[in-house]
DNA sequence: TAAAACCCTTGGGTTACCCATAGGTCAAGG
DNA sequence: CCTTGACCTATGGGTAACCCAAGGGTTTTA
């Protein structure tokens, strides 16, 4: 099957399986007359295997690893449990930072509602905003999350 | 003030200070002779707020429009909550995938530890991957998070 | 046979910074 | 006076996981 079919097989976008392609995570033949990519049923597989990896949370670079080992014959099984066990205190640490996220935003908009007259001059907003704890002004604290 | 010591009272790196400024955050003046840039008192309260804004959720863009409108003597705040309102549900949501998320992996490091024998073939674990339920595949689900 | 639909590669954009480079500036000590 | 080290500048490239546009070839369908 050529991209498109394989990637409305998986629910995800051509251009996705494109990049996981130029990734290294998947190996399509190619169609010698007109360089089409080709892929298999074991592609499939395979993409469904990283749709299910991805929302475990590793990145395409560890599913590459991950791949690559099974592909030759080695298990990457001890190396998924680390990467799972080493990822898992982060994903605990960002959910705790966005439900402060979620309380501070819900404490300022409930702020704004809860104005004794009905049209509350929206700068009682901005002084909450800038009334709300300072994140650490410790002075070392440089670690921020991206992922 | 210059860059450095505008960083260090604020607990940012001197490199964050020139992003901002780059984006247009904030507005020092050139030294004459040298070219450095000088920064106020004023500064580092603008700093301190970019600072609370960004711990809410907002994007720098968003900032400098806030911070655009509030230099033009508009009241920036109707902005504020429209921005804070669109944006909590989808940390709501960004939550709930992320707990999912660590119930999955939990579930998987769990069922690794309590394998029946002391030496449990890593290949149950890759197996559980594979088991794991697919993530929508209802084919028109395209919208993915970033933030 | 011609348009529609699909394929290819290349290159640029997204977010909020971090880092390396090359070179100018400044304060203090010898 | 000069050197050293700390600091400043601007530019350009990197990060993660894709998305999108352009320019050009191919296949399918009407």
């Amino acid at each position: 099957m050529k991209v498109s079919e394989l990637a409305r097989l998986a629910g995800v976008t051509a251009e996705t399986v494109r990049h996981y392609t130029r990734e290294g995570l998947l190996h399509p033949e190619r169609h010698p007359e007109n360089g089409y990519q080709l892929f298999g049923q074991g592609d499939l597989d395979r993409l469904r295997f990283i749709q299910r990896a991805r929302t475990l949370g590793f990145g395409v670079a560890e599913i590459r690893d991950i791949l690559d080992h099974a592909d030759h014959g080695d298990s990457p099984c001890p190396m998924v449990r680390d990467l799972l066990a080493s990822r898992l205190p982060q994903i605990r640490e960002r959910i705790r930072e966005l439900q402060s996220l979620a309380s501070r935003m819900e404490q300022a908009l409930a702020a704004w509602e809860e104005m004794p007259d009905g049209t509350p001059d929206g700068h009682s907003l901005c002084r909450l905003i800038e009334s709300f704890p300072e994140p650490l002004t410790a002075g070392h604290e440089t670690g921020e999350e991206t992922r």
